[in-house]
DNA sequence: TTCAAAAAGTGAATACCCTCACTTTTAAAG
DNA sequence: CTTTAAAAGTGAGGGTATTCACTTTTTGAA
């Protein structure tokens, strides 16, 4: 299994993505053009294409390196959600955008959340949307962590409720990507007022 | 102003967008060639460029036609919302949702929505951001007639709420538009089941 | 060691968006 | 009616993602 042929193929794919990561940070997805890759991993044009089905396909490789951390980071906190409902929540959702510009750069956001929209049916898109249901899994979890803990009302849909905290989380975050200016910190003040009405509404009513 | 110069632009423009709506949606997007619109409104492909900024121009000022309709049948249920806050906030998502495909195909939301992710800096990108906008605000009316008609709670911040039910709805017609075997009625059905909780948490409390 | 088959690499060719230097049409003044 | 400037139209050409017919490399059996 570890003949010439697969190490050098294996060789092949991480230069193509080493070079991907690095050019797509520095110079913007946009701009790079597969022959600078192809040059950069030395290798042909046909080469890359060989590696990954489209331009799209390999971004989307380095946007799931992110996730998986992404998604690394926010089960600790599942694991063990501070006090409070709201702060919970909050916890898991700033653990994700904190993680979020580790290795990209809005524009490479920009450009995978676009093109798993576009392109769903693709391997790349498929990939994306997974990813995309592992976090609404992993919030959901939160929200059934919270449940068993007493501290969110137990007859509340965990499924349906951790669906629409998600989808809320994922909007604010396309938002924030979208202007380059906004910073973290205002992305998580608005979120965090989104989210008080809710985390007050779900709270287990308290029983003097 | 109606000299003959400004009815033939008028009536280029006009062509070259019946154009666009016919045939993006007969073939998709993607498959259309701008040299294919121009040659349908007679017209050369430079002189495409003189009405529109670039392809995703072209689908945005489609789409843009949809959704001002989508707003307009909206803004008729905020007016007069049905009875019970879970009929009312069903009420105006289901009409954005039931119009929404009235015009436009799924592969051709899904183009725009991309484009407007892709490129927020562009004429185009604003212009569908403007109508997202608009859309949330309409939302956020809703919460506040609610509110005023003794419906929803009104310790309740009417806007995080407008947003978060906003971003749900929104994020639930990307889901919709990403698979094309989806049908209206499975989205109205999923929407529903999510916002059952949230109608019930941010209702009046019953004073028996 | 030799050789045929399979796998992988290669880059010229293709397709399509968009630009721009040039041509044509319209407006309006003389 | 001419003339001239402004506005609009035009399509060949530039740039880049992607393909594919061909070449090179690797494998494994003889």
């Amino acid at each position: 299994m570890a003949g010439l042929r697969e190490k050098q193929k294996a060789d092949r794919e991480k230069r193509i993505l080493k070079a991907a990561v690095t050019k797509f940070r520095a110079q913007g997805y946009r701009s790079v053009r597969i022959e600078d890759l192809a040059e950069a991993a030395e290798v042909s044009v046909g080469t890359v294409y060989n590696y990954y089905q489209t331009k799209g396909d390999i971004l989307i490789a380095t946007v799931a390196m992110e996730v998986e951390e992404v998604l690394a980071s926010g089960s600790d906190i599942v694991a063990a959600p501070p006090q409070g409902v709201h702060n919970a929540i909050c916890a898991l959702i700033f653990s994700y955008y904190d993680h979020s510009l580790n290795y990209l750069s809005k524009e490479m956001w920009r450009s995978a959340m676009a093109l798993s929209i576009d392109m769903p049916a693709t391997p790349n898109g498929q990939r994306y949307s997974d990813l995309d249901r592992r976090l609404a899994v992993q919030v959901t979890e939160l929200i059934t962590v919270l449940q068993n803990r007493g501290d969110v009302r137990a007859d509340l849909n965990p499924v349906a409720l951790g669906q629409v905290i998600f989808n809320n989380l994922n909007q604010m975050f396309i938002e924030f990507v979208k202007v380059e200016a906004t910073t973290l910190s205002v992305l998580r003040d608005a979120v965090a007022r989104q989210m008080q009405p809710i985390s007050e509404l779900i709270a287990t009513p308290n029983r003097p």
